[in-house]
RNA sequence: GUGACCAUAGCUCAAUAGGCAGAGCACCUGGUUGUGGCCCAGGAGGUUUCGGGUUCAAGCCCCGAUGGUCACCCCA
């Protein structure tokens, strides 16, 4: 019995990894130049820590996708199916809300979640995560939105739009999920069960719905935006505002709603193509109360938790090239003992003055040797032996023109520079 | 957790009507002295996902398990 990966869990080939290093970079750079800091927690976390951060209407707890176990001294530990949690605990442990507000931080991992896998869905999979807080201003949440979008478009992504919505604060929102659930409870016959059930567990989850019957009655459902108070209206309006001004492109969703339940005012989607079901590229919205719920200081913040299997996924349908990760273009060739210690020796000096380079190994005939640097795809070959070395030169074959020349070995490091245009 | 479809070499796929398991690509070796690609020759690589059953005979038919894919649920 061969061992294989975990039912929903992946290998990253290296022939995956330019579209990574390329997302990932991108990801980098970008807090970078929006001013985010970078904080790792750790993967596993105790089990009330996101229970908490969940609560009850969560499927990751009601359906208990938490990978979770009892630690040697009876703890009961998880690993991690969201970031927030675990940086809202970090941020309090540490006091970070001494620190010069708004805290803006970034993180990169993976995450777990005991799902069934279908495309663009796995239980392990890595998220780019944003969050700002103790700023409640509506320019906070615009950052964050920016900040995700900027990634997809300098990814070279076309035609993305957010899906934005409002759900209103603790003040508003309890008065419009009555109204909700009365209108549905005034139409239960027509309700399919799916949607009955959401409306016991989770009333706003019915807005989310995939059953014909319910789209048709959600026509004349009320909606969160239409039942804002003032302060949460105006917030909405600001942030409207705000995206106008940068033309970033959106549409108003009544029935976005997420699966998180701290979400408090915004929350937004970009959705990608070619993604199936799972279509979502990122998620994320506002969570004032969330602090506080792990112990510390009332406190806002907003926050996005980008996919990053997604966005390869979406980049390859949409024939998105990532830039070529950087290889070595030089391989050292050797005839013979004394000419293979030089080998070493020249490998290591181009190595240890920061020109990529690879040895041919063992000692096999020079057709072989060539031919191990041509599957390389080394753009020169520096050919060492006994005839050579008694002249102090080496033979460089260019391997796209099949040209040679010799040049003195005392000159090779910077003829070699020179020519891959590496500076020095 | 529910449902549908699928499973043959590292990859993509063949294998009449149940009748000796194959090809292309990739990999290794060779085509004589110190020269890659193209070409030619050869080689290695399989418990046909696994376990049962039917049959003289199963990759093929039946049952079960596992895994994959997609959808529901839910979500990045």
């Amino acid at each position: 019995m061969r061992f294989q990966t975990l039912k929903g869990f992946n290998d990253i080939l290296p022939e995956d990894y330019a579209y990574w290093r390329f997302v990932l970079g991108k990801a980098v750079e970008l807090s970078d130049r929006f001013g985010y800091e970078q904080i790792d927690t750790p993967i596993l976390e105790a089990t009330r820590l996101f229970l908490r951060g969940l609560q009850e209407g969560s499927a990751i707890v009601l359906d208990k996708e938490l990978y979770s176990f009892e630690d040697h001294d009876g703890t009961n530990v998880s690993l991690r199916p969201e970031f927030t949690a675990g940086v809202m605990r970090a941020y309090v442990e540490h006091g970070m809300h001494t620190r010069p507000r708004p805290v803006k931080l970034f993180a990169i991992g993976p995450l777990f979640r005991h799902e069934k896998p279908q495309a663009g869905r796995f239980r392990q999979h890595v998220q780019f995560n944003a969050e700002l807080l103790g700023e409640e201003d509506a320019a906070a949440d615009l950052e964050i939105m920016q900040l995700a979008y900027s990634l997809y478009h300098e990814l070279g992504f076309k035609g993305l739009q957010f899906q934005l919505n409002s759900i209103g604060c603790p003040d508003c929102r309890p008065a419009y999920i009555e109204k909700l659930v009365a209108y549905f409870q005034n139409h239960h016959d027509t309700l399919p069960e799916v949607d009955r059930r959401r409306l016991r567990v989770n009333p706003l989850r019915v807005l989310d719905t995939k059953e014909e019957a319910t789209l048709a009655l959600l026509e004349e459902a009320p909606r969160a935006i239409d039942h804002l108070c003032e302060t949460c209206r105006e917030h909405f309006e600001s942030l409207t505002g705000y995206l106008d001004v940068l033309a970033l492109p959106y549409v108003i969703n009544p029935r976005l709603v997420r699966g998180f339940d701290y979400y408090v005012r915004t929350v937004f989607e970009v959705w990608g193509e070619e993604l199936g079901a799972q279509n979502a590229l990122c998620g994320g919205g506002r969570y004032d109360g969330l602090v506080e719920s792990v112990g510390g200081p009332k406190t806002p913040g907003v926050g996005v938790g980008i996919g990053i299997e997604r966005i390869v996924l979406s980049l390859k349908a949409q024939g998105i090239e990532p830039p070529a990760l950087p290889r070595p273009e030089i391989m050292t060739l050797h005839l013979g003992a004394e000419a293979k210690t030089r080998a070493v020796l020249l490998t290591s000096e181009l190595r240890n003055a920061g020109i990529p380079a690879l040895l041919a190994f063992g000692s096999r005939s020079l057709k072989s040797q060539l031919k191990s640097a041509h599957r390389a795809g080394v753009r020169y070959a520096v050919i060492l032996a006994e005839d050579e070395l008694a002249r102090g030169v080496a033979t460089v074959r260019d391997m796209v023109d099949s040209s040679q020349q010799e040049v003195p070995l005392s000159g090779l490091l910077s003829w070699l520079r020179q020519r891959l245009e590496i500076p020095s």
